[in-house]
DNA sequence: TATCCCCCTATGCAATTGGATAGGGGGAGG
DNA sequence: CCTCCCCCTATCCAATTGCATAGGGGGATA
């Protein structure tokens, strides 16, 4: 029988997921209410299929708990989350995560994802699907535009970044205004997040 | 003899420190141009007392590919870093770095930094030692300036989030102040990143 | 009760950011 | 040569952000 090891916080979410997983998919579920606790079961309990880890966890540290646990646990390792931010999606995959689980998937969905994942496969759920494409095309900016861009996302002001560059502070704003466009951010904020999700870090 | 794994995406700098740590510490030292090549270096090589890595190299993903290697290499795991930004250096502490390299570094003090480690103690410029005091305990956000931040993260506008939140852009403007004071963000772009680092997304 | 914290609001001002418009210079390629 | 692209600069203006000051109301706690 596939064995699967879930991880939440909320002994309510965990338990209800976990015995709906017995029941309907089948699976032996062991479960953990945090990153350490999770990566000590699987010392005690020894190798499972697929492992199931919350986003919001104590030990997570955002997506550095997913990195650890791969590197441990020898399998799939999926994200499973309460909010479901697309970019946080696209982040979880792109570390190497299994597949994105929101805790907003039907019951019925979440079977059928798991068993997909177990094949060895990668799950989405179809809403996010579209919203990757857009940023699929490759987006190629300039040299200077990446180096504002940079700038930008370590939280400096345009003056700081012309000072850096030893260029006019206009110019700096020039290559926001038009890296901005290519990205398709509303502001710098925006850009620079935009940045860090994809590999501009 | 100790080995030392050290990688780093810059062939000069690489080659640079690798050769001076063999000179001058008298150390093993084999090199790797990413995370990847540096991760199957240790399979191949064997187990080595310490590693350092460039924190801006192909697969580092910021920490993540701290927590890959903490969790494959087994040994203290280093930090390198041209550009030195303390945020990073606290950061990388508490995602369990054994230490933070400015590239700076005096070649002296160099060695020595690597000889502390080896010795299982962590490493930090004294720089960095007074401007860590202050954050070093939890930071706590009220569940308003979460929500404020969560908007900020997301690119929002004051006004946009004033909206969503059904309160006055004055008290978002009020939150952003509180909660930039309180992470030791210099403006709203740089809170976001600060934001997104942690499990705050 | 007094005190503290959180939340909210208001006014006002300085600084930064965002955006439009209008250029010049240099390198690459048809 | 002409064109396109990148890089740089300038001026001007609207909008947003950042910051300070000065409150009120409610809940928790000593």
């Amino acid at each position: 029988m596939r064995k699967l090891l879930l991880a939440d916080d909320h002994e309510l979410v965990r338990e209800t997921i976990a015995e709906f997983l017995r029941l309907q998919g089948g699976f032996c579920v062991v479960s953990a209410n945090s990153l350490d606790s999770a990566l000590a079961t699987l010392d005690k309990e020894g190798p499972v299929d697929l492992v199931l880890l919350d986003y919001a966890m104590p030990g997570m540290d955002a997506l550095t708990g997913l990195a650890t646990m791969k590197a441990r646990a020898g399998c799939p390792v999926a994200i499973l989350t309460g909010t479901a931010p697309p970019d946080v999606a696209r982040r979880a995959l792109r570390a190497g995560a299994a597949g994105f689980l929101p805790k907003t998937l039907a019951p019925q969905s979440l079977v059928a994802a798991v068993r997909h994942m177990l094949s060895g496969e990668t799950y989405m759920p179809l809403d996010f699907l579209t919203k990757i494409e857009p940023d699929d095309g490759r987006i190629n900016l300039t040299p200077r535009e990446k180096d504002v861009l940079l700038g930008i996302s370590e939280g400096k002001s345009n003056k700081e970044i012309a000072r850096d560059l030893d260029i006019q502070e206009v110019t700096v704003k020039l290559h926001l205004k038009t890296l901005s466009r290519k990205l398709g951010a509303k502001n710098r904020t925006h850009a620079a997040m935009l940045a860090r999700d994809m590999g501009l870090t």
